[in-house]
RNA sequence: GGCGCUAUGGUGUAGUUGGUUAACACGCAGCCCUCUCAAGGCUGAGAUCGCGGGUUCGAGCCCCGCUAGCGCUGCCA
């Protein structure tokens, strides 16, 4: 039987990066062994699903580049179709009605109740999980009853006394005692199908022959196999991936963390989808050794370095590497600083996305670059068309030193537009402490009028011997043009600066007034 | 409270059936390069492999105990 796998949000909320690596994961596997990706919107807490995080959580994939086979399926259209299930497991023994009123709990200090009531229950002498009075109540007066029309919930009949195992693909064989599971309820008093019962059944019917998930479900992965059984179908494969966690271990959530956890963030930032499924691919997961061969050293602990596999992985290349196999057990700590703007987020992941922008191939960058600067009305059409050579140059040049595509319409904004913010420390630093720039600049301006041809070569020319003449160091000039030109202090080198800004815009911005007038009067104030 | 999972420098990871100087990447520091900042090159700091026992000639790898973190334990998903 072909492989199966899917990726099951439920759509409360932005797309986690946890849930983002879920189907990353899913989605290699499948990829890997020729099987088909499926995605299932896990919609039926219909309190707190909304439209806006489906449509964020198909946008979130579609930027990632994980397309799925087959149409989407939303868990809420087999609502009818799961109760139905539900019911016809009460009509054949294997769960009951339950017509204990419904107690009702908060969301919040869940956690807290559920413990106190394993507590409360123990001191009366020992919990047990199948002391539910409705358990053998006669069907006949459980069918009277519900025909009456009280509202009951349905609860899976676990049986007093056995285990259930699986051999989880990352985990290993996991077992656990029936005397530690509940009898689950299937179905809620108004009618409405529970997650448990809904996975499986979705999971039944979408064919899924391999589920891999987050650890989080990992111990309720016993119940499922206990209602697969139930329901006389065979059970998948499972395969759990650990977690990712806030600095410190703490558990990454939207709550407490914001939209550090949310995927939209990065896109949003400036990175490119590439690198962060990259950075994401390498959370929990290394291919790194995957190549020991048989004619490595052995026992040297040592992968030859002809056959060391580098972080820096390509789709086809995460694909071609990917293993269940390779999957690590313990979480994985994602880096982040909501105090440190240079830090916000893990150093990796920015590091590597500075990579990626450096080293990947211009035309995969260009339609990059192309949106962020349109996006920020810094376009020009020509770029495309007769300027096409300047603006690849020009991106080459700049793209050395960013490290987001917001770089490009930030720092970067000078090559691109005369309207530009001088940077006021720069300003200090290349103009203000030497006065007499103010006459030199201009006068460098005519010397480059006179360079034929305009190039990085004749403007280097023109500025060091102009240097001579005035007798200054040729540094104070060049730091002082690139904040003439670029209104920062640090960026390629000058002469690079000047051939792909141009001789007419380098000369006017040598000229121009406007970064010393806006320090006096800042200097005034 | 019960059950489960995990534990290698700050972070991500490697460490193959126990074999001697615990490897790589990011980050950090210094040097080189240099017109600045990056990149790049070189060098370095940083890990008694969570803690305590045990097995063994030898333990990051095996066993036991402990601790911590996380997860699950719900008519949430």
């Amino acid at each position: 039987m072909s492989v199966r796998v899917r990726f099951a949000p439920s759509p409360t909320g932005y797309l986690h990066i946890g849930a983002a690596r879920t189907a990353l994961f899913n989605w290699l596997y499948a990829r890997k062994i020729g099987g088909r990706f499926l995605l299932r919107i896990e919609d039926t807490d219909l309190q707190r699903s909304t439209e806006a995080s489906t449509r964020s959580i198909i946008e979130g994939l579609e930027w990632l580049g994980l397309d799925y086979d087959e149409e989407m399926v939303f868990q809420s259209d087999n609502a009818p179709k799961h109760r139905e299930a539900a019911l016809r497991l009460v009509e054949e023994g294997k769960a009951y009605r339950d017509f204990t009123p419904k107690a009702e709990r908060a969301d919040a200090g869940i956690k807290e109740v559920i413990a106190e009531r394993a507590r409360a229950q123990a001191s009366e002498g020992g919990q047990n999980q199948r002391s539910n009075p409705y358990r053998e109540l006669p069907k006949e007066e459980s069918d009277r009853r519900a025909s009456a029309g009280e509202p009951f919930a349905v609860r899976l009949k676990v049986a007093h006394e056995g285990r259930t195992n699986f051999a989880d693909a990352v985990y290993g064989p996991q077992e656990r005692d029936y005397a530690e599971i509940e009898d689950l309820v299937l179905l809620r008093s108004d009618g409405h199908p529970l997650y448990n019962l809904s996975v499986v059944l979705d999971d039944i019917e979408m064919k899924i022959t391999d589920v891999i998930r987050g650890q989080d479900h990992l111990t309720n992965t016993h119940k499922q196999i206990l209602i697969y059984e139930a329901l006389g179908a065979s059970v998948p494969r499972f395969a759990h991936l650990p977690l990712i966690l806030a600095p410190g271990g703490k558990k990454l959530s939207k709550r407490i963390h914001g939209e550090i956890v949310s995927l939209t963030t990065y896109r949003d930032a400036g990175f490119l989808a590439a690198a962060f499924r990259n950075y994401l691919a390498l959370l929990g997961w290394s291919a790194t050794g995957a190549q020991y061969a048989a004619d490595a050293t052995p026992g040297s602990g040592e992968v030859p370095a002809d056959e060391r596999v580098g972080e820096l992985m390509t789709l086809d290349e995460l694909v071609r590497n990917f293993s269940l196999e390779r999957i690590h057990r313990s979480p994985a700590i994602f880096n982040f600083d909501v105090n440190n703007p240079k830090r916000w987020t893990d150093d990796k992941a920015l590091w590597m996305n500075a990579e990626y922008i450096r080293t990947m191939p211009f035309p995969d960058l260009q339609p990059l670059v192309k949106a962020e600067l349109r996006a920020n009305k810094l376009w020009r059409e020509e770029y495309e068309e007769e300027e096409s050579a300047w603006f690849e140059k020009t991106v080459n040049l700049i793209r050395q030193r960013f490290h987001t595509l917001k770089d490009f319409s930030e720092q970067g904004r000078a090559y691109f537009s005369d309207d530009f913010d001088f940077d006021e420390a720069a300003v200090r630093k290349n103009l203000l402490k030497e006065p007499r720039l103010r006459e030199w600049l201009p006068a460098l301006a005519e010397r480059l009028e006179e360079a034929e041809p305009f190039t990085a070569e004749t403007s280097e020319a023109a500025l060091r011997a102009y240097a001579e003449e005035v007798n200054v160091k040729a540094g104070l000039l060049i730091n002082a043009s690139r904040t003439m030109l670029t209104g920062q202090a640090v960026g390629p080198s000058m002469f690079d600066v000047f051939d792909v800004v141009g001789r007419d815009r380098s000369v006017r911005r040598l000229r121009s007034q406007e970064p010393w007038a806006s320090t006096e009067a800042a200097g005034s104030s």
